[in-house]
DNA sequence: TCCCTGCAGGTCAACGTTTTCCACGGCCTC
DNA sequence: GAGGCCGTGGAAAACGTTGACCTGCAGGGA
C-alpha cells in the first residue's frame, strides 16, 4: 500500500480511502491512485483489514467428509449461503474423529469464525458434550456461533444454533409404511454405533413404529454395521445364509441399501416381490439404482441454508433457533406389498 | 491477551512465548498464566498472528460446487493434503461462472492464500487467459501460486502448478476400444461447449481413434448438449426418433451415460447386446448401474493432493510443475461386441 | 568484593490496514 | 476585506500479536 501511496503521490490513508469509497476524493487523485493500483496489481491484506474490524467475515464449516453424498449437499448448502451473505467459507474435515473435531473447532475459534458449523450427526460421550458445552460458551462470548446441522442439542442452556431432521419422525413413517404393506419381519441394518445421534434416532423411529402397531422388534433382525455399502452387502447375505426369515430390510441408509440390494440380487431374492427394500437420506443414487430406491427424503440443502441464515442473524431469529426441518417418505420401486406365507 | 496477562500478573510477551513455547519461561509462570488462559478460555488471534508473520497459512481452493461426484473427489484430495501440509482451505464456488471464478481469484489474493486451485476445466477465450496470466504473474509476485487441476496449462511462461489427465489419451482408449469390439456408429454425446477444455480434449481422443483406424467421425453421430443427466437422455431419445442408427455411445461424463441408459431402456434396446455404453470419470455411481458403467477411471483425489503437494514444495519440485496423470479403462458390463448387422 | 555470565522477564517497534482528528486552502458571505 | 465553512488530504493511533533488544538479578569465579 505504502508502494501505491509512493506511486501516486500521496498517503496511504489516501489510498485506504479510494478502494473503500467511503470518504470523497478529488475525482484527479482518484484517478492517479487508481493507475498505481493497476499497475502494481495491488489488492488490500485482508488480514490487516480483519485486525482492524472490516473485511469479509468467515464462517468455518467442520464435517466428515467431502465425498458422502449427503455431507456434499449440506455442504452445498451451507457454502451457498455463506457466499450470498457475503462471508467466507473456511472448511475443514476430521474423518469421523470426535477428537479432531473438537480441536478444528478450537483452530476456527482462533480464525474468528464468525460461525463454526458442525454438520452431520456426532457421538454423545459426557465428556463430548462436556467440551462442547464448554466451546459453544467461549464462542457465544465472543459475539459468534456454534451451530449444528443435523445434530439435536448439546443441552438447555447451551447457546447454540440447532437445525435438524426429524430422523426418528422419518424412521417411523419409513418402518410404519413397512408395515401397512403387510410386512411383519422387518430387518434393520447399521445400528452398529448406538451412540451416534442419527443411528439412534433412527432406530428409535424403527422401534416405535413397531410398538405403535403391538409388534415386537425381533433382535436377530436388528443388525450392527456402518454407514458403507460393504455393511449392508455383508449383513443382508448373513441373514440369507443363516436363513432367517424376513421380508423387508430397513437400510439406515440409503449407501447401506445399495449393499442390501446388491446382495438380494446375488441371492436370486426379487425385489420388491420376494423382498422390499427402504433406504434413508434420499442420495441422487437413490434414484438411479435397480430397482428406484424407496427412501426417506431429507432437505440436505435447505439445512445448511437455514442454519445459516438464522445463525447469522440471530437478532431476527431469536426464538427460532432449534429448527427441526420435516422428511417425507419417496415411494419408487423397491417397496411392495408382503409375500404370501 | 492483555487481559491474560494482566490476570497472570506478566506482561502480553511472556503470555505470547508460554503459548508459543519457544522461549524459556519459568516454570511457575508457566503455571500461572496457562491457568488464566484456562480460566478465560483464551485462543490466539490468528489474524494478528498471520499479519506478523505467523500462523497458519491457508490455501484456497475454487470449485463448480460441492456436489458433482468428480468435484467432491478432488476438493477430498485437496483438502486432505491441504491439512497435512498443516495448511487451512478456504472454497468457494462459481457455479460455472468463469467471470466469478476471476473474482474469487482476486478475493483469495486478498486473502494471501499460499496457492489459489481451480479445480475443473474452464474455457479458453482470449479474454479469459489473459486475466489469468495476469493473475497468475501477481500471484508469483507475492510468493503465492496459481494451480490448475484437471484444466491445460495457461501459456508457456506462465508462472503455474498443473495438474491434469489425459483426457484426450483416455477418451482415445474408450473410443478405440469400441472400434476394437466391432463397433463403426459410435455417438459421442456432450460436445456442447467446445471450448470447454475438457470437452474438446474428449472429443480430440474420440475423432483421433477413428483417425487412426482410417474411419471418419459421422457428423450426425456428434451430439451437443451439457454434463447433466437429462442431456444424454434427450440426446440418446433424439437418435433414436430419428431413426439414426448406432451401436455404441461414447458418453462425455458418467452422469451424462446415466441417462444415455435411461433412454436405452425406455426404448427397449439392450445394454451392451444392442448397444454400448461407456461413461468417463468413473464417478462412485458407474459401478451401480444396471449394467455396471464401463468408463474411464480418473485419479481424482490422487489429482488434488499431487497437485498441492507440488505447489507447496515447488523448491523441491521445481521441474514437476507440469503433470500429466494417467487414465484407465474399466471395463464393467455395458460394452459388448457390435451386433452383427 | 567485584565482575562476568546466564536466565527470566519486560519494552518497544513492527506487521498493513482503517479511522479519528486535525490542517490547509479556496470560496462564500457579510 | 475578513471570518467561517466546506472540500480535500495528511498524521497518528489503534487492532493483537511476535521478535529483537534490553534490563535486572542471582550465582560463580577470580
Amino acid at each position: 500500500m505504502k508502494d501505491v501511496a509512493a506511486i501516486a503521490g500521496v498517503s496511504a490513508t489516501t489510498v485506504s480511502r479510494v478502494l473503500a469509497g467511503n470518504y470523497p476524493v478529488a475525482a484527479t487523485t482518484r484517478g492517479r491512485v487508481m493507475r498505481a493500483v493497476q499497475q502494481l496489481d495491488y489488492v488490500a491484506n485482508a488480514q490487516a483489514r480483519a485486525l482492524v474490524g472490516g473485511g469479509p467475515r468467515t464462517v468455518a464449516f467442520i464435517i466428515r467428509d467431502l465425498v458422502g453424498p449427503l455431507f456434499a449437499y449440506i455442504g452445498q448448502g451451507v457454502e451457498q449461503q455463506t457466499t450470498a451473505e457475503g462471508r467466507l467459507c473456511l472448511v475443514c474435515t476430521h474423518n469421523g474423529d470426535p477428537d479432531r473435531e473438537l480441536e478444528l473447532i478450537e483452530l476456527m475459534r482462533e480464525q474468528q469464525a464468525e460461525a463454526v458449523v458442525l454438520v452431520g450427526g456426532g457421538v454423545r460421550t459426557a465428556s463430548n458434550l462436556e467440551r462442547m458445552t464448554q466451546l459453544a460458551n467461549a464462542l457465544d462470548r465472543t459475539g459468534s456461533r456454534l451451530v449444528l446441522c443435523g445434530r439435536p442439542p448439546i443441552g438447555a442452556d447451551v447457546p447454540s444454533t440447532v437445525v435438524e431432521y426429524d430422523n426418528e419422525g422419518g424412521a417411523f413413517a419409513a418402518t410404519s409404511y413397512l408395515i401397512s404393506l403387510g410386512h411383519r419381519q422387518i430387518a434393520i441394518i447399521g445400528t452398529g454405533v448406538p451412540e451416534h445421534t442419527t443411528t439412534k434416532a433412527r432406530f428409535d423411529g424403527y422401534t416405535r413404529a413397531h410398538k405403535a402397531r403391538g409388534l415386537e422388534v425381533a433382535p436377530e433382525l436388528v443388525l450392527p454395521g456402518d454407514y458403507d455399502r460393504e455393511s449392508g452387502y455383508q449383513h443382508t447375505k448373513a441373514l440369507i445364509d443363516q436363513g432367517i426369515p424376513f421380508t423387508a430390510v430397513f437400510a439406515i441408509t440409503d449407501v447401506v441399501a445399495s449393499g442390501v440390494l446388491l446382495a438380494l440380487r446375488e441371492a436370486g431374492r426379487r425385489v420388491p416381490e420376494d423382498v422390499s427394500v427402504i433406504g434413508y437420506d434420499d442420495i441422487p443414487l437413490a434414484a438411479d439404482l435397480t430397482p428406484g430406491l424407496s427412501t426417506v427424503h431429507l432437505p440436505h440443502e435447505e439445512l445448511g441454508r437455514t442454519a445459516i441464515r438464522l445463525a447469522l442473524h440471530r437478532d431476527q431469529h431469536a426464538l427460532d433457533q432449534h429448527v427441526v426441518l420435516g422428511t417425507h417418505l419417496v415411494i419408487r420401486d423397491s417397496t411392495g406389498p408382503a409375500p404370501h406365507q
